[in-house]
DNA sequence: TATTACCCTACTAATCCTATAGGTAAATAG
DNA sequence: CTATTTACCTATAGGATTAGTAGGGTAATA
């Protein structure tokens, strides 16, 4: 997993804590969870773009949450930031593509394993919503 | 997973089917796994220095499998290759180290979630060994 | 209208990935 | 003893990705 995603995920930690208390500013997310500021304002555009998120601007403003708590996943931040899930493009479901090296995929020994650990951790990583993930 | 990773899985699948059969050289490898053959030879070589597979040189040479089948696994050979299987290094045993965005790994929210990730990868990767994966 | 915050473009340094080139050393065949 | 075969070693290099930084522009609110 990338930076961008891990400071996506605790950025949408943070928001999820504070969900209700209006806006928070981007400055404040940055500084509590140690993430670079100008790298976090592109996480969290991004974020907001795939409508997860929301924001207001000028005094008072920042991001809020725009889902429940308990609709939101780390399969989905994780997705959105990183791309496949799969350890091989070959049994990813989203981002699926054909390995060039593969003579016969029907055939590909190794694709049964690896399709299982991607079915196996989307289930985790899908149970795993932000209310959930707060609850400790 | 990196291509390394995916090409030493597929060689060592291929030298376990011929387990027995006496030497393969690099080039056949290479060339009935669609593998760059310089990539390869390098390839070999860290696995036969991590002890997995065992060499001969000349006329009749090539690599052959050092140990039985069922005693190397599909996570032996990744973290060979790529290092950590965990998504975060907070949460590796073999690769530990701390985010250093972190404020304490204790509270932290989201280490639970990707330490149940990696115990379930880590033990489906354990079990994939090569025999099981041939026998298919 | 001043302040505050969001939005956008471009750039960069460092690292990793995926190889390739060219030569050395050892084993074997004749 | 020579030639051939094969693994082994060193160095390098282009491209992609990552993880940011710099410097402003735009929009909303008090």
């Amino acid at each position: 997993m990338s930076k961008k995603a891990k400071y996506a995920i605790n950025a949408m930690v943070h928001l999820a804590r504070k969900h209700g208390d209006g806006p928070i500013t981007i400055r404040d997310i940055a500084e509590e969870e140690n993430i670079p500021q100008k790298f976090l304002e592109a996480i969290l555009l991004e974020l907001k773009n795939a409508g997860l998120l929301s924001s207001k601007k000028g005094k008072g403003g920042g991001y809020y949450m725009i889902k429940e708590t308990s609709e939101v996943t780390m399969a989905d931040i994780m997705r959105l930031m990183d791309g496949p899930i799969a350890l091989l493009p070959c049994v990813s479901y989203k981002h699926y593509e054909r390995c060039d090296e593969c003579k016969d995929e029907n055939t590909c020994s190794i694709r049964r394993v690896f399709f299982e650990v991607r079915n196996k951790t989307v289930d985790m990583l899908k149970e795993a919503s932000l209310d959930k993930v707060i609850q400790e």
